[in-house]
DNA sequence: CGCGCTAAATTGCATATACAATTTAGCTGA
DNA sequence: TCAGCTAAATTGTATATGCAATTTAGCGCG
């Protein structure tokens, strides 16, 4: 196979490259929307997760957003120094538990209109089509997901 | 709305949150599988570009790729570091021309077979349907910056 | 010919990301 | 009761990311 096909298969088809495009340009739709309230699409995606699971562990939450577990305490550390989740230990060896706070909870609710108009402004981009599809294959990864980590 | 409508909401439909976590998925599997020949899926997706435009000024880079300015700096200068592209001044103000080495067509051919099988656990990962509707959104998006930015 | 301008590249800064090494809080068995 | 163990959290390190501020190489005009 010469240089130039190989060239062509991967500027046809990388998922790669165009996964990644496309999580920059809908990543930065989220934060420039968000920005207002002082808070990163990641770290509302963690937030939501706490919210969603109840007081909870950080394995699980690890698993249920497939994020490594440096990246997800670092991200837990920034969002409770903004006041809006808590941590305590479990009792259980070196385990945390990590809950949303009333503040957190409020945030939640203030920021809905801005994370509706990035919803919006990202499905009109991504077309329904993509955006159905992208559903459909992540809630199975995240649905396998909760069944492997029993969450 | 209630905060219990609003969080099943967001948890049903967020489309930034499982469009991380896919983008976190998929870019370690490439990552894995670029791991033997020291270069990350990123900085992979930059060297194609290169190639397939040919010497190219930064600015079309980072419009096609939709990456930030001083991102593709710096990623660009981990790639000349390791002697897989080569940026000389275009003569033009500080416009700067990048272009691939033949060390780095040598890669391109080398890890083709690795990248080949990220591409097969990725699409298995997907399923064909996502893989393909994500091709012809993003394909569309790429197609918007090349006529806007004449690359 | 020289100065001011423009736009591209670079740098500062902070967050996001993940691999690897290290620390440490309970648990268990002797 | 204590020492060793395990697994979770933390820390080190490097890359990826983007916003903002700064630097600078040609260009154009007076």
């Amino acid at each position: 196979m010469s240089y130039e096909e190989i060239l062509h298969e991967i500027s046809s088809d990388c998922i790669a490259v165009r996964l990644k495009i496309l999580n920059r340009t809908i990543t930065s739709i989220y934060d420039k929307a968000l920005k207002p309230y002082g808070i990163r699409v990641t770290q509302l995606n963690v937030l939501f997760a706490v919210s969603l699971l109840g007081p909870v562990e950080i394995k699980p939450l690890c698993a249920l957003l497939s994020m490594d577990n440096s990246t997800m305490c670092r991200t837990l550390s920034r969002i409770e120094e903004k006041g809006w989740l808590i941590s305590e230990p479990s009792g259980h060896g070196k385990n945390i538990i990590i809950s949303i706070t009333q503040s957190g909870k409020e945030l939640l609710l203030s920021v809905y209109p801005a994370w509706k108009e990035a919803q919006v402004q990202a499905e009109a981009l991504m077309g329904k089509e993509l955006v159905l599809t992208l559903n459909d294959s992540v809630n199975t990864l995240m649905e396998k997901q909760r069944k492997k980590f029993s969450i």
